[in-house]
DNA sequence: GCGCTCTACTAGAGCGCTCTAGTCTGAGCA
DNA sequence: TGCTCAGACTAGAGCGCTCTAGTAGAGCGC
């Protein structure tokens, strides 16, 4: 309270020249409102009511204001934001770093969040980082809401999570638990794949499995109603899977050291696709004259000219963007009964399905 | 200061039972340090205390601390420490988030960082989101440092940030630029893979250039080089590419189309190589047969069983270690001049590499 | 002239922590 | 008894913002 606050101008040198000059210049302490408010002789308060965007500024003192922010390197520091707002504009995501279609989902996020005027934090879910700590960190950065891509973890701990904070699952579903789903018709997807599969004329086709990988359990039963729906239960086969590569290419071994390949193999994801793909070509069984093969997600590498695999495509965009709008909508009004936002898959027909050559194989 | 402050037990009510049962209960505000003092009966500064392990308080106060923190759900605020300490203990990282080789080197990170005290933030350059707008969101954060994953940038935009914040670039040098660099010995890396090549008695070895991916002037620069040195200046063949696997298929294909297929082929990355091998694999030509093939970098999928693809494997682990090591040093001692931290790569043959069918092709 | 509204701006109290400069207590010692 | 001193603890001033409540002055109708 003793007399005025004396801001980091320095005298009266232009804080350009020299200083900006030399590296790391932490001993000068980083501006703040009260610099940008001297150098434009307003209150630190209308400062803000500028960078805000709120209204109660002049046209002209915005200008003056964001010319000084510029000319001093000022840049809002988000910590005493969230701090005095208690309001972080933050939508933390976790993702699984080694994962392609998360890769996908996050750059859509970014896209969307952008829109409604969110940050995104991104915190990875890896081998030596559990679920756990991933949404740990998020929370200590006091993200708004979580946006947490195929978890894989308990309803006791989302359960209390979602106590603290809105929480929206981005494929598996969490019953019992208040977290909003976002996630892909499986079952509509796993039929489409295997209509089209039908319609040219398959009748034994196999499924890679993925194992606990989002989506898989769904797509395994889709798959063995449809089987038993044609009348196919008889030829109703799961090979282990675990959306991988390296599981792709080992179902194609077992297949050929086993000798009984399938006309048509529907794989749980495109990794494990890419990877039976792979092996299968490598052991001179040609895809698709002698196997036929959808997968799952389309992956940008399912796209490339030499792959051309015929994939159910998640519609990543319309994923992101109705999880985005969730975590929005629930931040709004927290006691909506949780709700799950299902999208429509789209069948990506390219090269590696055929007619198969003889019917009735096997 | 006008009577004590009201804490939030909601008058005497254990805080547990209903409350705790509803979906988000954000009604009532998150706990403080206020909560846990007014509960354990001890100041804030002493809860502080506490949670920031310093000496000057009793175990028993400690454990007491803890515990009704614990029963009431307390999480220290990250904004609020990071403000009042103006430290924030956060690791800034970027990477791309479709590459495979930043997402080892993140988790790699992470668990360095985790050894040194510091949390990480993730903010990923991708297609719609330039590096200067994932740098701005990790300074916003206040990072105390950013470790740089192969950015694309340009001197004067890192010049800028490089006099806020310390900065680490993992792979591209900056001349000039007042910051730190952590790289794989380019020049080395490719030498091995060549005299590998050299030593099973190829010469006819085209290169896939990474265009400018991370490295890859260094590793072409080293290819013409080691080539001309070996008296073979005539041989050397420089494919466009781009680190990308369709950009190693076209490759395959223009080698096709010319009909003039080297006997070995040293590719600028992991990913490239992929796409070469899967793409000349399938025009019939037979790896390591036919031609042999070397990557760059030992991702995952380099390890895959069918794959089994020869490379140069990075040293993750130590990059990490050392742009963690560096970001922190750096933050010690800011006018230290910058450092290179060169590590050394390591061969790993597999199975793309073999002694050419005749010696002297073409 | 008066009251009224509207715009442009300011004062100052927090937000939830950290951290310096204390105070208070009891043990140790002459 | 008085003194020091270490250990345990507290008071209170920030950190850099936001946001409510307020002021000053212009414009307007009557």
């Amino acid at each position: 309270m003793g007399g005025d606050r004396v801001t980091n101008t320095d005298g009266d040198t232009a804080p350009g020249d020299d200083a900006s000059k030399r590296p790391n210049r932490r001993g000068n302490r980083r501006p703040t409102m009260e610099d940008v408010a001297a150098r434009v002789g307003v209150s630190r308060a209308l400062v803000s009511v500028v960078f805000r965007d709120a209204p109660g500024a002049s046209p002209q003192t915005r200008a003056r204001v964001l010319r000084a922010a510029e000319e001093i390197g000022y840049r809002p520091d988000v910590a005493a934001r969230t701090l005095a707002s208690s309001r972080s504009r933050v939508l933390g995501v976790m993702l699984t770093v080694h994962n392609a279609f998360h890769a996908d989902l996050v750059e859509a996020v970014y896209t969307e969040a952008e829109l409604v005027g969110y940050d995104v934090l991104l915190s990875a879910h890896a081998r030596t980082r559990h679920t756990e700590k991933a949404v740990g960190a998020l929370l200590g950065h006091r993200c708004e809401a979580l946006i947490l891509l195929g978890p894989e973890t308990t309803t006791d701990f989302l359960g209390e999570v979602v106590e603290r904070v809105p929480v929206v699952s981005v494929g598996p579903r969490f019953p019992g638990v208040h977290v909003d789903t976002v996630r892909t018709a499986e079952g509509r997807a796993t039929r489409q794949a295997l209509d089209h599969l039908g319609g040219l004329g398959h009748r034994d086709i196999t499924h890679l499995d993925g194992g606990t990988g989002a989506g898989s359990a769904e797509r395994r039963r889709a798959y063995r109603d449809w089987m038993r729906r044609r009348g196919l239960a008889d030829r109703v086969r799961v090979l282990p899977g675990d959306h991988t590569e390296s599981s792709g290419a080992e179902a194609a071994h077992r297949l050929l050291a086993e000798g009984r390949v399938p006309t048509a193999l529907f794989a749980s994801n495109d990794r494990s696709a890419i990877g039976f793909l792979d092996a299968i070509t490598r052991a001179g069984v040609r895809v698709p004259e002698d196997i036929s093969l959808v997968g799952f997600d389309d992956i940008p590498l399912a796209r490339l000219a030499h792959i051309q695999l015929t994939t159910v495509r998640q519609d990543v965009q319309g994923l992101a963007r109705a999880a985005v709008r969730a975590a929005i909508d629930r931040l709004a009004s927290p006691d909506l009964p949780p709700r799950v936002s299902v999208l429509e898959p789209e069948l990506v027909v390219r090269g590696t399905t055929a007619a198969p050559r003889a019917a009735g194989t096997c």
